[in-house]
DNA sequence: GTCTATACGCGGATAGAC
DNA sequence: GTCTATCCGCGTATAGAC
């Protein structure tokens, strides 16, 4: 039991990361000042700065914590990182793994996805907006998208490679998938009175992105 | 033609614009100062505020040229505004209007859309900025993204009302369908060197969007 | 109509007492 | 370790000369 001194100063530091989670979700990551997270933690404006260097410093930290949970949940399963657009707990169904053609491993795919960013919107939420204010020009937008759908590209990358057509390279397919599901996700998990459940967009996302809007019947 | 004085200002307000426009693409939205804008404009910082109240005043006004322009573009052809994810030309192909199983009129849907997006870059480009800043609660996200659908939402439900089946609710899918497009247009035109074509993500979009990644033979 | 000069407020960041 | 008090830089907005 570390005494007296650490233990208050990580109590602090709990209470600052806590109240920036619940300001950046309330206030927006870039409307929230300094003083914004201090005030909500019951603390001065001071001691921010005697635990994280910046505000971005202390995302990245949250970021880090969001990661550290994510891997202990995940640990002996499947593969992957616990990122934006993806990050995959154990989704195996028959045969083959990680087949996205096939239904239930594809939304098993869209509901890992859907419900990290559901327990760390205020995180995920963050870092989007700190990319959007980067500017267009500064392309993170893109590497984003690219960076959080690896696991998508890579089994359409061997969807492609086993003879599947695709509906064009699997990067783009891939990012167009991740797009959608964090788009949808940033949009609609953080309204008040939300207007679709967790399982109707799953599965509207799941048969528009199985089958398209031409349904299953279409060849 | 006005003298002197009026027209003189005139040019000065366009500078402005134009600077703008240059300026939200380079810096972003958010990152531009008015002293950026106006240092690029070539004039000096008080002129700003002899014609626009604020930068949001100044985005509302080339918000305003955009639809005027676009207006005048479509006007005796079909329907629907130029907004954002949407906003059609012309799109009769055979019998069906807008019938968005048929892939030449959903890729031509999804081309007015793209085109837009492009033409207008830093505007479209600096809405969504202003939308993110807003932050995550104020559910501009989700407005913006089911008012710039109108139009696939209106296609789906007339689809849905003749009997095809639908992967999720008009409104849901039509909101998902522009935020790919939106999602993809953001992140990939301001690149430097473009990765993909217009032409194919267009046509990935079209077919993903039509057939799902299962593709056409699915049934 | 446009310029230069300046005042104002806000938020980030630090110094030093407790 | 945490608090109070304060400084400083930046960007907005205005006032008044030209």
């Amino acid at each position: 039991m570390g005494t007296a001194r650490k233990e208050k100063a990580e109590q602090t530091q709990a209470a600052l990361k806590d109240a920036a989670r619940r300001q950046f979700l309330e206030r927006g990551y870039l409307n929230t000042k300094i003083t914004d997270i201090t005030a909500a933690a019951g603390r001065a404006t001071g001691v921010f700065y005697d635990h994280f260097a910046s505000k971005e410093a202390l995302l990245q930290a949250l970021l880090a914590d969001m990661y550290e949970q994510g891997d202990a949940a995940i640990a002996a399963h499947g593969h992957g990182a616990a990122g934006d657009g993806d990050g995959n707990g154990e989704v195996e169904v028959d045969g083959r793994d990680h087949d996205l053609t096939d239904r239930a491993q594809l939304r098993a795919h869209l509901a890992v996805g859907w419900q990290t960013m559901s327990a760390n919107l205020p995180v995920v939420a963050a870092l989007h907006e700190e990319a959007v204010a980067a500017g267009p020009s500064s392309g993170r937008a893109w590497r984003q998208l690219t960076e959080g759908t690896e696991a998508f590209r890579d089994h359409l990358a061997a969807l492609s490679a086993r003879g599947h057509g695709l509906p064009g390279a699997p990067e783009l397919v891939g990012a167009a998938m991740g797009a959608v599901l964090s788009a949808l996700a940033y949009a609609l998990l953080p309204l008040p009175g939300r207007p679709y459940s967790d399982d109707e967009v799953l599965d509207t996302l799941t048969d528009l992105l199985l089958n398209g809007i031409a349904g299953p019947d279409a060849g």
